[in-house]
DNA sequence: CGGCGGTAGTCACTTTTTTTACTATGCAAC
DNA sequence: GTTGCATAGTAAAAAAAGTGACTACCGCCG
């Protein structure tokens, strides 16, 4: 029940597909929620089911068909509803960091390879968020986007995913270098 | 299965109960696992039952008797295993950002409010891993530690708490800037 | 023309997580 | 003197999430 607000959210000024959204949860929600296509989908049918989403149909040339999906009146009442609850406190799973922790009884060419993988990983988020903030902001400065912009929203997730990442990679960097001191090799 | 190496990794250099890890999950660990403590007591029972861990009852004079867990061999050998295969992809929940996402249906009020909770919330946590670093580094200084100290790990992972928790707080205040410019009230 | 990768999903099953509701004891404040 | 908070847990059920396998169709590359 908490992923539907997720979809809500993601859905709201965009009429998508299953997979569209799939994509989308790849690149610049996987900044504040994660979700697999199974859960996806599974999650759109209950939707419709309850009236939150409204679904089309959308025969296609040259690829197998697809149903768009889009927010109803009472899918935006909820979302409005679910903003006016206290939100729960976030969770985090982050297995590279509970093997950072075990360090002294790790595989530690291992965690620094995983380390290595992440800061990749994090460098090609930050390419995404900032080709998605320019897309935002369009030929206007930060300065007047606040002012004036009206995705305010996602400006604002994408700068948190933007400031995330880069802290990962510096973080990633330092953890690097003290490893590379501390266990040579 | 996972939630075990995290509590390895949080009992490796510690005996403690149930109601002590439920404090550490709250405190330090939460930085990169969360969980409840109906999950921890849980998990430690199975964990104990297949040898990863050993417990001994401690009678208690003014209070409920506890039972202290401790890594065995076998669980050491489980987490240095854990520590050799890639970790998963982080996972993140995170439901005042889809408030913030979702923003130009939410009810700002509520949405303010969160943000100024999560930004006190961040700042206790703050003070928290500051003080755990100051305790790891003892009268160290970065640099000393960095070349000698030995609990690396745990240092990294402070680290990234006190980073994380850093953008928080400068990100929430970002946030609560754009809103009362935008939604004055 | 055969295989790979991308689009667009579904189904069955298992594992994990969350929720709710309990049992106890003791301390301190009001 | 009893209410609320902290300690120290347990049990059962419901909900959510994750895993793996599967169906299709198409375009492109070699």
């Amino acid at each position: 029940m908490a992923l539907r607000n997720a979809l809500l959210a993601a859905l709201i000024d965009r009429e998508s597909s299953g997979y569209d959204l799939a994509k989308k949860f790849r690149v610049s929600v996987a900044n504040f929620w994660t979700a697999t296509p199974q859960q996806l989908y599974r999650e759109l049918e209950k939707m419709e089911a309850e009236g939150l989403l409204s679904a089309r149909v959308v025969k296609q040339d040259k690829r197998p068909d697809k149903r768009l999906f889009s927010v109803t009146d009472a899918g935006r009442a909820a979302l409005h509803a679910f903003t006016r609850l206290p939100p729960k406190p976030t969770t985090v799973r982050d297995e590279l960091l509970v093997q950072v922790e075990a360090l002294a009884y790790a595989d530690v060419p291992s965690v620094r390879a995983a380390i290595e993988a992440q800061v990749k990983h994090s460098r090609q988020r930050l390419e995404t968020y900032e080709r998605s903030l320019a897309e935002i902001l369009g030929s206007r400065t930060d300065e007047e986007f606040i002012a004036t912009g009206n995705r305010i929203g996602p400006y604002l997730t994408l700068q948190r995913g933007i400031s995330f990442e880069r802290e990962n990679i510096g973080w990633g960097e330092l953890a690097l270098r003290i490893l590379e001191r501390r266990f040579p090799g």
